[in-house]
DNA sequence: GGACAATCGATTGTCGACAATTCTATGCAC
DNA sequence: GTGCATAGAATTGTCGACAATCGATTGTCC
């Protein structure tokens, strides 16, 4: 649907219904302009420039700015303008740690929840995973990555964690790159994505639980390297 | 500062110091009405109306109300009005569920930065609240716990994990009182807290995020009957 | 030359008015 | 009475204009 070049597929906010034509609203393209990168970090976002650029009106520029600083993607201080937030690296293990507590949980729930079709389902995104990190292809693989965790938030079934992962991603989505592209750090992660589904079909929620943690902590102790290696360069 | 008739102190999403201010803006007063339970559950907020009762024009009204959607307490439809939002049976307990991962984690984090100073204010917070239970003053009860679970997010040091439990908190405030009403509860909900503050003071984050993992839990399944006894009465 | 004050341009915040849309009530046919 | 179309009221969405505020530049004094 989207023609973005990062392949992510996000889910905009709580409204995806909402504005249903084709990415009109001033919100999902200044959205969707943030999140792909398509603004400097602290850029000066002068709501006049957005209405021409966007086409909109500045009421709907306002509206969006507002909405957006709420959702942690753009910083407003009152009489000084909208600027693009710069997340820090602590601000984005933060982040990080935070997903870890929810996808946990979530992982718990869908292990109460699951059916052989999901099973099924996450068998095969983990073999186009496979499929994907022989050909080298990390881009595709962070693809189907997104797709297997987000599949797992819908067969948990709990609305207001799934949205609030959702929206903590698009956050820190700029530093989830570093991750993946770490030397040996592909084979470790699909032998992690595969113990998940073991355990998920086992329906053990305790199991899922853990290996969902361990999953996402290796994660988190990735991007710290990387972190501190881009730090210290 | 506020005179509200329920005893919270609200941690007014993420701009505390923006509107510095005695309780001015209109999102602010906004804010406070609904999370007081001063609307209806499911009441029409207009705009020109709410702009007249608080004193401040349809402008800032509007942009508050897009605020609020965004956070969650309030539901708006395109050429429909705002409403505030009824959160459901099935929400509240997805809610709890979600500050039960999210505390987890905080209590975690807690134990690692614990210093002798904080356990002391945290026992002094247990005292109290002892003395509350004993004088059968269920209110103030339920003030001191969120003192003692907000000690535990600062000292834990992670803004964006605590940023989200606050803002959960808000939203489910309504339920709150029904869990701590239930009889047997206060004397229980007091051992629990006892136990995490030792697992805290051990520096064990295994054990802290255990501790607070069975409180939370606890408060979980008694709100699902309290639930459940609402229902079918 | 450097610190400080005044001025100007740019940008945000707010208001009022009007267009677009939805909701309500009334009238009419059957 | 019920269903449906229509008119009118109420409400939201958007625009343009203006006031308030901020940042930078310029000018002045020591």
């Amino acid at each position: 649907m989207a023609t973005t070049t990062q392949a992510v597929t996000e889910v905009p906010a709580r409204s995806a219904e909402k504005e249903a034509r084709g990415g009109s609203s001033a919100y999902l393209k200044l959205r969707e302009a943030i999140v792909d990168g398509r603004f400097q970090p602290n850029e000066r976002l002068v709501e006049a420039d957005l209405a021409r650029t966007f086409g909109a009106g500045r009421t709907a520029i306002r509206a969006a700015l507002v909405r957006l600083d709420q959702e942690g993607l753009v910083e407003r201080q009152p009489n000084r303008g909208a600027r693009v937030r710069l997340v820090s690296d602590r601000e984005a293990l933060e982040i990080e740690e935070v997903r870890v507590a929810l996808e946990q949980m979530l992982a718990r729930h869908a292990a109460t929840r699951i059916t052989p079709g999901n099973v099924r389902s996450l068998r095969q995104i983990l073999e186009e995973m496979t499929a994907r990190v022989e050909a080298g292809d990390p881009l595709g693989y962070s693809e189907l990555n997104s797709r297997f965790h987000e599949m797992i938030w819908a067969i948990a079934d709990q609305a207001v964690a799934s949205t609030l992962v959702a929206n903590l991603k698009s956050q820190s989505i700029r530093f989830q790159y570093r991750t993946i592209l770490q030397p040996g750090r592909p084979d470790r992660s699909l032998r992690e994505h595969s113990t998940i589904v073991e355990a998920l079909a086992s329906r053990d929620p305790d199991r899922s639980e853990a290996a969902m943690r361990e999953h996402l902590s290796r994660v988190v102790e990735t991007l710290k390297q990387a972190i501190a290696r881009h730090h210290t360069r």
